[in-house]
DNA sequence: TATTACACCCTAT
DNA sequence: ATAGGGTGTAATA
């Protein structure tokens, strides 16, 4: 576990509360929780919250920029959420495809095992990620995979 | 150690 | 339609 993480919140309106913990090596999770009081980042480190609020206003943003800490993820998983960090916005790929663009064809449960234990959502936008045959899952609720798509103007059957 | 449970996907029945 | 095997990790015993 990185130690001393610093935690920062904040309430975009109709979304929700986004807590973030933040260590000298970046970004180490995002809890998307439902709005409770009104919380506002006025520090904004690595320009989250800045990202957040572009991002929920309907501007298409890219979290490429923003430092992940990863030292608490194994080497398969990190290789696999840094690779679908690459993901545009707006676009998706199979949890298969992932799989063989990364040289293990039979591996895409393993691909779906990494989106959810992915500690940065949204930031790290496994939300891109599709079954082959319909939506896949999403640990936060699918509802919030279907917003995220909708958001970025992704057509779902 | 061994077992189990996964945000999948392919190939058979 | 459904069953089972291939994958890697983490939680649990």
């Amino acid at each position: 576990m990185a130690r001393d993480p610093l935690v920062y919140a904040l309430t975009i309106p109709n979304y929700g509360t986004f807590i973030y913990e933040i260590s000298d090596k970046g970004l180490i999770r995002v809890n998307w929780e439902e709005e409770k009081d009104l919380r506002e980042d006025y520090e904004d480190p690595l320009g989250l919250s800045r990202l957040l609020k572009l991002y929920f206003s309907g501007e298409t943003v890219d979290f490429k920029g923003v430092p992940v800490d990863y030292r608490d993820i194994s080497i398969t998983y990190r290789e696999i959420l840094e690779f679908i960090r690459d993901i545009p916005y707006g676009n998706t790929i199979t949890y298969g495809e992932v799989a063989e663009r990364l040289g293990k064809p039979r591996s895409a449960r393993v691909v779906g095992n990494a989106m959810r234990i992915n500690p940065c959502p949204i930031v790290i936008p496994c939300h891109r990620l599709t079954a082959r045959n319909g939506l896949g899952g999403y640990s936060l609720g699918i509802d919030k995979k279907i917003l995220l798509l909708h958001l970025e103007g992704v057509n779902i059957c």
